[in-house]
DNA sequence: AAGTTTATTGACTCGTCAATCAACAAAAAA
DNA sequence: TTTTTTGTTGATTGACGAGTCAATAAACTT
């Protein structure tokens, strides 16, 4: 049976699978073997294709980053003005894929895992460096010299509007947290540069 | 040796020690045995006093929570005016204390614990709710309709600037956390009603 | 004083799980 | 065709862990 080349299909289906997992169980709790499982394979093999759990873990993460990173590049790829670019990040950032379970249940669970596992902490910083250099392009052309801690402050916003989604109870709302963080923008846009005063 | 009345000073060292331990391992990944070895019992002894792991975790998710809540209040009641209302729960909000590990590892691991314990996912949305009614206390005065949206923009603000200090390389900075909250704020305050448009 | 409630633990049950290994099969290289 | 590389798994190891239980002891009740 043995055909050659299955080791890119094999890992493949191991990083989908732990994914799916951990969507299904909603934490890192899962057993190697029920990854297998659901991939079609046994346990051993799992652990022949990557060393250890940890970096099936990471595998999982990298791709859900992917994911994420292909859906913003390709919404950004139809956006002709800076301030449409900005919004495709944002709508990007609130689709429903990222609603799904797995998708939250990754996010949230590799927050967990940064504090502990350094390489996990790398990729969790990667996410947001380019998220504040995407928003920084469409920025740049209307607030200029602001469009830094512009940037900084709507990555979180959106950040904190995804978890609070994800938390409410009920189903998530999407759009209107994509108005909310539309809304934040709006305001700076109308602002001129002020002193920071209470 | 059994002196009576043992049962809240038991609990009592048991939720902290839980605190202690997931703060300790970044996870929710903690035995009963050494939460009890720190609290300075027997996991039996644990076991007894709480029905399972489970109820510790939510314990100590009440906990932490009644602690944040009671450094609000603190805070909130030596402001005299409006403003003054919400910076206070924005500077509590970054607080050193929330920024130790123990506080970090809890909040994360409790916002993973509400995907799949509906009792986790109450607590949370309480302590949602409780932020937002303390921002509504002060924003109504400042900008009456509008404060509903402003609290909730606000509220996710707050929770994913916190989300982004605990997870940046390097110490938090919860200074310049709360300058981006307040930033939000006064250009909510500088902008008047306005249609939603990109 | 006898009985009950509260405190406490060591030992145990029953289960799980990550990781390893020996062994087998098929394709490719020599 | 022998050898090596790649794919694959069942069985096993070695360890750990949640929750139970019986037993012991001090305090409080009647």
């Amino acid at each position: 049976m043995p055909k050659l080349g299955m080791e890119p299909i094999r890992k493949d289906a191991l990083v989908k699978a732990t994914i799916t997992e951990i969507g299904r169980t909603g934490s890192l709790d899962v057993t190697v073997s029920q990854i297998a499982k659901r991939a079609g394979m046994s346990s051993a093999l799992a652990h022949h294709y990557f060393g250890s759990k940890e970096d099936m873990f990471l595998a999982a993460m990298r791709h859900i980053m992917t994911i994420y990173g292909a859906e913003v590049r390709g919404a950004l790829g139809v956006a002709q003005t800076p301030m449409a670019r900005i919004d495709a990040i944002v709508v990007a950032s609130f689709s429903a894929a990222n609603f799904r379970r797995e998708a939250v249940g990754a996010w949230l669970n590799f927050w967990v895992l940064a504090q502990t596992v350094p390489q996990a902490k790398r990729l969790v910083a990667v996410y947001q460096r380019r998220l504040k250099s995407n928003l920084l392009v469409g920025l740049r052309p209307l607030v200029g010299a602001r469009a830094e801690a512009i940037a900084e402050g709507l990555g979180a916003l959106i950040d904190g509007l995804y978890l609070r989604e994800v938390l409410r109870p009920g189903a998530p709302d999407g759009a209107a947290a994509a108005q909310m963080a539309r809304d934040y923008l709006s305001a700076h846009l109308a602002t001129p540069p002020q002193d920071h005063n209470l």
